[in-house]
DNA sequence: TCTTTGGTGTGAGGTAGATCACACTATTCG
DNA sequence: CGAATAGTGTGATCTACCTCACACCAAAGA
C-alpha cells in the first residue's frame, strides 16, 4: 500500500528505510466511494491527498449558475487538492469529488509541516512536484490563449489518452472550458 | 544591492550572515536596457532572474502570425523566467523582454543546484515561492474559464493596479488574452 | 526639426462558441 | 424488472469577441 508512495517519491529522491518509515507514519489511508466529496467547497480541508486508486476531479461550482469548472483531474500516483485552502487553513474554493471509487493516502497539514521539518530531503521532492505542477498550469494558460476548442481537445487526447477514455465528455468539456454541446460537435 | 534579495528571502526563511554570504556568492548582477531580450525564444536560458528594478514580460510569439501572448509580467522583487527551459537546459519556448530599463540578480542552473545542495533551507524558500506561483496560475486558469474580458480586466486592475498604470493597454490585452481593440472598447 | 515608431479609439462585418430546446440511448439502483 | 438518472447528439438562435481598416496623437531618435 505504501510501496506506491515510496516508489513515487524515490523517482525524485532516494530514501533510506528509516527515512521512509518516518515519511510513512505521517500518512493515513482512506477509501472513498464514487460521488463522494473528499473536499467540499466552503469547508475546511483536512488533508492533502495522494491517490492510490481511482479518479477524482477538482471543481469550482458557480454558486449562481451551478455551472461546473474543472481545474484538474487526478488518478493513481497523482496529488490533488485545493492547496490554497489546505495550506492556509481557510475554506475551500473548490470541491474534490470522486468520479470512481478511490483510495488515497492522507496527509494533514500538521503532519506535512512535521514531515518537512524532520526530513529536509522531502522539501526537495515537493519542490520538484510543485514546479512540475506550475509549469503544467502555465502551459494550460498558454493553450487557452492560443488554441481553439478543437485544438485543445486534441491536445488533451494526445497528452492524457487514458483520462479521455475514462471520463464522460461532459466532464472533459468542463475541464476544457467549452460547453458540452460544442465538444459534442467537434471533429465532424 | 543584495539587501533586497536578503529581505525577500527572509520574509519566508530567516538566514544567518554566513548563510546569506553563501547565497549571495551564487548570484551575479546585470543591467538590461528597455527592449532588450533577457531570454530569447528558441535559445538556451543561461540564468534565472530576480529583478531589482524595472519591468519585464514573459511572452510567447506565434511564429506564423507573429501574435504575442504574455504569460507573466515581473517587476522589482519578483522572479521571472522560462523555468521549463532553464531547468531542463532546453531551448526557450518564451522570450523574456524588458519593458523598462531593468536590473537583475542572475542565477545559473549550476549555481542554483549548488545553492540547493549546500543550503537545504533554501529549498524551503523556493518551495514557498513556486507554490505561490502555482496557485496564482490556477486562479488565472479559473478566471479565464469563468470570466469575460471585462471582468478579467477589472480583476487585473484590482489585483495589480501598479502594473496597469505602467503598461500600455496593448500589453495588458496580450496578457488577458483579448484583442487590443476589445480592451479599448471595454467599460463604455 | 522632422520622421519614425508606439499607443489608442472606433466603425463594419464575420465567426467560434454559448445557450436553449428536445430527443434518444445507456446505466444505475430500489 | 421498471424507473429514475446520466450521458450524448443535433438543430436554431444569439452574442462576445475577433479581424480588418483607417485616423489620430504622443514620444523618441537621428
Amino acid at each position: 500500500m505504501y510501496s506506491t508512495l515510496r516508489e513515487h517519491i524515490e523517482k525524485i529522491m532516494p530514501l533510506t528505510d528509516e527515512e521512509f518509515a518516518f515519511v510513512e507514519k505521517h500518512f493515513s489511508f482512506k477509501k472513498f466511494k464514487k460521488h463522494q466529496f473528499m473536499v467540499q467547497q466552503g469547508e475546511l480541508v483536512p488533508y492533502n491527498y495522494f491517490l492510490l486508486f481511482g479518479l477524482t476531479k477538482l471543481v469550482y461550482t458557480d454558486p449562481d449558475t451551478d455551472k461546473e469548472y474543472i481545474l484538474a483531474f487526478a488518478m493513481q500516483d497523482w496529488w490533488d487538492n485545493d492547496f490554497q485552502a489546505y495550506y492556509t487553513k481557510t475554506r475551500a474554493s473548490f470541491s474534490m469529488v470522486c468520479l470512481e471509487d478511490t483510495q488515497a493516502l492522507c496527509l494533514s497539514l500538521d503532519d506535512f509541516t512535521a514531515l518537512r521539518a524532520g526530513l529536509p530531503k522531502i522539501e526537495h521532492f515537493f519542490l520538484e512536484k510543485v514546479m512540475a505542477g506550475f509549469l503544467s498550469a502555465q502551459r494550460r494558460i498558454l493553450s487557452m490563449m492560443t488554441s481553439n476548442a478543437q485544438q485543445r481537445y486534441e491536445q488533451l487526447l494526445a497528452q492524457h489518452p487514458s483520462l479521455a477514455q475514462r471520463l464522460p465528455k461532459t466532464q472533459l468539456a468542463a475541464y476544457l472550458g467549452v460547453s458540452r454541446e460544442t465538444l459534442s460537435r467537434l471533429s465532424e
